[in-house]
DNA sequence: GATGAATGAGTGTTCATTCAT
DNA sequence: CATGAATGAACACTCATTCAT
């Protein structure tokens, strides 16, 4: 038995392949060899491990999608008393950072996006992950607005700019200016809804 | 002169099919046989009147600009009078209705987003429709709220919730019961950002 | 619409190829690389024309089924009145003419064969073939050995002989002299068998 | 000595894996992975042992001939005195038995004959089998029919009909059935022959 | 000895493009 | 002009073989 436990290390390298791949030739123009070649290992690898092409790209997803996870909880974590208010803005601060960091990321997303449509098991992940976004922003929601529609309006609304925003950047021009002021107006906005709808809200708040 | 003006007719046949191809086999599925047998052709005359098919993709999502476009000309010519409001509503509806309308456009719209990235020349396309977007939106907004600033920030945000609602609702279940409820949502910010940062703003406005 | 009717062309050319591949590379060497280089055209022009390599494999296979039953047909259109014994050597000659002429074909009868085990498509055609080689038989004795049992068993034995003969002339040594002499003791069985069981048998007959 | 003889056990159970895995899955399926997995070994035990893929299957088919020969051996001295007409039987319940008792053979025969034909090594090793079948036939043929040329004629009908029975029964349906009625059937065929051309025949003899 | 991870040449198939008709 | 037959490079995938352990 050769090189015990050296297949978790060659899987999470081919992963990184994958996606740096998707990031450098798009979905269409990555094939078996393209990643194979970045990992530096064989066109046979992908098969024995993932099966095949489809399983690499899966597998590269639910790679994105649990960094996403972790980076919110790994904020969460770092404070040991948290206001709904701040929650919320470490759920954007979340999104966002994910695709500052590792800048291939931005585009790698959307091209799974674009290929989800036509790929069952691509949509299953990609709503999974929608439903957690909004799911999370919605927990903070109820907390600060007390009308469960408008929190739900909110968390709905919050969500939906947040990929907007993303979306947009990315497709034109995946800089990190752009990113940071990205960030920024999501926040505002949420800024605004709170002061509108929220317990306290008095009414007018030229935040 | 017996076949005097075909040629456009036949290539807005062959703009149809392709459409008509990737809303019913996806963007990989779409090849030169499957737009030219929808379109009643041979699949020689795409490179005749294209000089390929990256080139009646393009021609495709040319006419999907325009259409959204003129989309929103046609609606702003119905009315003698409008008011920026009024112009703004017009915008959000144009946005969403051509989604609705033309059901296929949906996913399509998607599939040529993720192409967008590797692809120069559907990037150029793509920064023209974002822009033409934010400017109309600007336009409206400007006449509505008089801080430049924060006209630009809302125009921003309006784009930015527009697609990302457009976004979340094709990638989840791209029904018409959402498409209609992310119409909603979208007028309703524009309406609560108006409120309270719009001319007449005293500040508070409980709904 | 270019080259009207050199389709029926092409398929046979390529079947023959197929004969060809299969006789020089075996069933297992013969892929469609060989097949299309020695038709002289391109390896994409299978699939166009036959859907896949099975395609041309079944096609070719059907060829040879044809083949043999012209055979024995245009022998017996060659002569006005046939008695029953003649028509009997007329099925054996066919039965070896086919694999002396075009020597090819001997092999590849038994990688056909060989491979209709564990594939169903050519495993139909064999059987085909198998009851069409006993009823041509039994129809004949039918007409020689009065009792019916009698003629069954006989049509079965000959049957059994003719490809046992054939499998064993070409496994050893497909030489002409070979199948000669196996042609030979078919007809003299056949012979034994009617003098034997026949209408006017006396018993012994030194043939 | 712990391991001192475990070679050919090893040896054994990858033949018998061998010829499992083409009665289960066929010769094209048949990889070094079905066998060694088949023998609960790793896969590089058969580059060990026989060289390579081919080195098994060619031990494979030894294998059966062996067991071919063993049987009409043991058959053979099963009782203490035997007439040539019973040692003929013999042989041909030998070739039956084989393929009644392990039914996987039946096909698998087939297979390797198919493949022997480009396959120089299995080619001769056929060979040997066939010559072996006649001269066994042969030599009882020899002490029946006085008329050596009508003995050697006898014995290569019955080679031809004993395979070319095997065959067809093989290829149509391989169930026990069939091989009964053929085993029948070529013991018919020898008492016939006997009948019309051994010692005391005085010709006609009505069964 | 024995393993099985890794290789990479080879497979059947797809498909954008070309071009003789 | 328009066709669609033909091409052949590119693709995902298979698998006998190798070799470090």
């Amino acid at each position: 038995m050769p090189k015990v436990g050296i297949e978790p290390v060659r899987k999470q390298q081919l992963i990184e392949a994958t996606l740096k791949s998707i990031e450098a030739n798009g979905f269409q123009g990555t094939t078996i060899v393209t990643i194979s070649r970045l990992a530096g290992m064989s066109s046979g690898i992908i098969s024995h491990y993932f099966g095949g092409k489809q399983g690499v790209i899966e597998a590269a997803v639910r790679h994105l999608l649990e960094q996403l996870q972790q980076g919110l909880l790994s904020r969460l974590n770092s404070r040991a008393e948290i206001t709904p208010l701040e929650r919320l803005m470490m759920v954007v601060e979340t999104n966002f950072s994910g695709f500052q960091q590792s800048s291939p990321a931005s585009s790698t997303w959307l091209s799974f996006w674009g290929q989800a449509i036509h790929d069952p098991d691509l949509a299953r992940l990609q709503r999974v992950n929608q439903r957690r976004l909004e799911s999370n922003l919605l927990y903070s929601f109820r907390r600060l607005i007390p009308d469960l529609a408008r929190a739900r309006e909110t968390a709905g609304m919050t969500a939906a700019m947040i990929d907007g925003m993303w979306l947009r950047s990315t497709l034109s021009a995946p800089q990190d200016r752009n990113f940071r002021e990205a960030e920024r107006l999501c926040k505002e906005f949420i800024h605004l809804q709170v002061e509108r709808f929220g317990h306290q809200s008095t009414g007018s708040n030229n935040g």
